[in-house]
DNA sequence: GATGAATGAGGTTTCATTCAT
DNA sequence: GATGAATGAAACCTCATTCAT
């Protein structure tokens, strides 16, 4: 699913050594960004040498992209339980937007490592993430869409990509409200409410509703 | 409004010269990102010396909020404009999406300074800078929500802060896809279709359907 | 008539896999240069682990001087096989330059190796070198020439040693014209004809003519 | 002559500091090559700081080109006082020759920078730097040449830009033999005489019989 | 006010060599 | 004999910031 941006010696590690390398790599990009985020305090942190690090991974962007990848697929995977179901499109809105309040704080620097990329000024480079990370998300819930669509338990005049593209960009600004200070104190600043204090289910309830009459087709 | 960030003899500067550097910082910010941006490289495009940029700006970070502000007062100077009338919730929602999409590309480089705190890694940093940014805008959304919903222009049952952030999200998602590379790609990712040729009049209209049942209540 | 630069392990190693590290070693060399000549690319190439490489050659100089023994042993080989004969010198000298020409862009190589460490830094290695390389090649001109000498086929007044000194400098010298970029680019410069497409003959027979007048004595 | 390979700011320095930044540099790369050089330890012994240096140079490989250009234009001027002259072909020689015998080791550092490309790698910079360096040079001795074929000061016979390869390949080989240590010592192997205690007068003398019969046509 | 030369810490990346298995 | 994971010193280069003039 995700280009290899790792060298085979990688692969041949310990599972606990790459855990271990993937979890500080993570850890340093999230805290610092890119930019400063320091290839020699990962190697450090992981407990491996500079000379080592640079055998699993051709460069620091690489060792970024496969952080970055890591985290996507734990993000993905928790999509796909909710979306292969059979549900309403309605009630997989509610389920994927509870999972996002839920997992949000746990995973907050996936999310990090997501958002420092939205940022990524080289166009090549930006269409390429783009490609890699939205392209499942993006077919997800678009089928989804155009299979309510299908059944008429959406309004049919709405466009099922523009219609996921607004709903997704909804999930997005809720996931970076939760978990990169930027946009956590823009939370506070609309709501009023920090957001770790922040109660939840009024979150995913006003969120339903503000979206629900577009799914809720003539009822 | 916003918190100082030049120091006097910046204000002592020809308004042509103060003109200029805050373009080309902007220029220059916006293209290659905080980090990567070069204060040397701006001061010699800007014409004049480093040491000068100095005696204007006391950091590279001064400089960077400088040119932000600038750019965020012209955004909100266009929104004030527009939130400022007195018509129908609806319709505002209507010219403050239609604006957006348009002018998005024309104020490319503010909107991607503006993409470019959303990163900020330092929380302290990142509490002021949204402080900044966001009070008035928020402010003004709302205003007009608390407004509408006293008309019952909008469903009672929305909190009229939770109602503005789910709607600023839209159109701060908007704004990114139509200026920051990543999000561009994004947008072709779901739409199918290149922002730059995509028929404005078909985002308005269908952004304005997904939202358009939480503002028009008793219908 | 080298110093032996690989450990024993080398000598037990198999002919094949003798032959493949010093083809693979010369091409990096030839190619790369010394500095930037990588011994672990070299092992990966030659299809052997790089441990096993240390246990045949103590250090990378090592390994580079058995490639250049192995070139230079070549090279003069065919040296031998023409001064050996009993050919007047000026028949020799034909030869040899024809030979020189001939072969030196099928053996570029070797060649290479050698242009490489005509700038070594190192005073004690150059004298070592020097001795290995050249001691072999001098004898055999320096003896030819006393040959001819004695036979007054040469001019009574030249210098045997000096004499054969200059010759090799010339030989020299068209030897890294037909193989190192540099000289190849010199020689086009000078001729204004690239060496590939140069008529070897006139190169042989220009030459000769160049040199004939000190060989040919009484004429 | 040579394209500029330093940045505005060299040329801005004062003549000190700029033969002082040349010379140390020279002294470096001749010492320890190229790739060995430290270019920290060049700006330390011209008592700059690295920062400077990179002011002065875009990178390494311009310092050096730099350095280069500096002893090649030395070593042409030297050359060109020479050439101007209406002397026969054969005194210009003559005076040739013992000007390289005289000047080499004075001037052995550049030597050694020249020396120090003909094994240059990449073909592209090969090209370049040939082209830089040898076109002045080759000019003279072909133009010299022709002048003397017109003349008839030289046998009919010969291709002049053959014959001023020949030459020129005699003089190089002299020039290293002077200066580089593998060079030096095969001059030792060949003449059997260290070729600082070589008699001067014996090497002019010699090379002239070797090369006069070329030039005194019909005598 | 204005200049721009000067600094130097710090980060990414390379690669010869070792050694446990 | 054979492997290849592991090391870490060291080099090139960048750029925010200072300060003498």
């Amino acid at each position: 699913m995700f280009e290899k941006r790792y060298k085979d010696a990688f692969e041949r590690a310990s599972d606990e050594r790459k855990e271990r390398i993937l979890e500080v790599g993570i850890e340093e990009f999230a805290s610092k960004g890119y930019e400063n985020a320091n290839i020699n305090v990962i190697a450090k942190n992981a407990e491996i040498s500079i000379g080592l690090m640079y055998k699993y991974f051709a460069t620091k962007e690489d060792l970024f992209v496969t952080c970055l990848q890591r985290g996507m697929q734990i993000l993905d995977d928790a999509l796909d339980e909710i979306m292969k179901s059979d549900d309403k499109l309605l009630i997989k809105a509610e389920k994927v937007i509870r999972t996002t309040c839920t997992h949000s704080k746990k995973n907050a620097n996936y999310i990090k490592l997501y958002n420092e990329i939205t940022s990524e000024k080289n166009d090549e480079r930006a269409r390429a993430l783009a490609e890699e990370i939205e392209s499942s998300t993006s077919k997800k819930y678009i089928t989804s869409i155009a299979q309510a669509l299908a059944k008429a338990d959406v309004r049919g005049d709405l466009d099922p990509r523009l219609f996921a593209f607004f709903l997704d960009n909804l999930l997005m600004s809720l996931q970076f409200s939760y978990t990169c200070d930027y946009y956590r104190q823009r939370f506070e600043i609309y709501t009023g409410v920090n957001v770790d204090e922040m109660d939840e289910e009024k979150v995913v309830s006003q969120l339903l509703k503000f979206i629900e009459s577009a799914f809720t087709f003539e009822k």
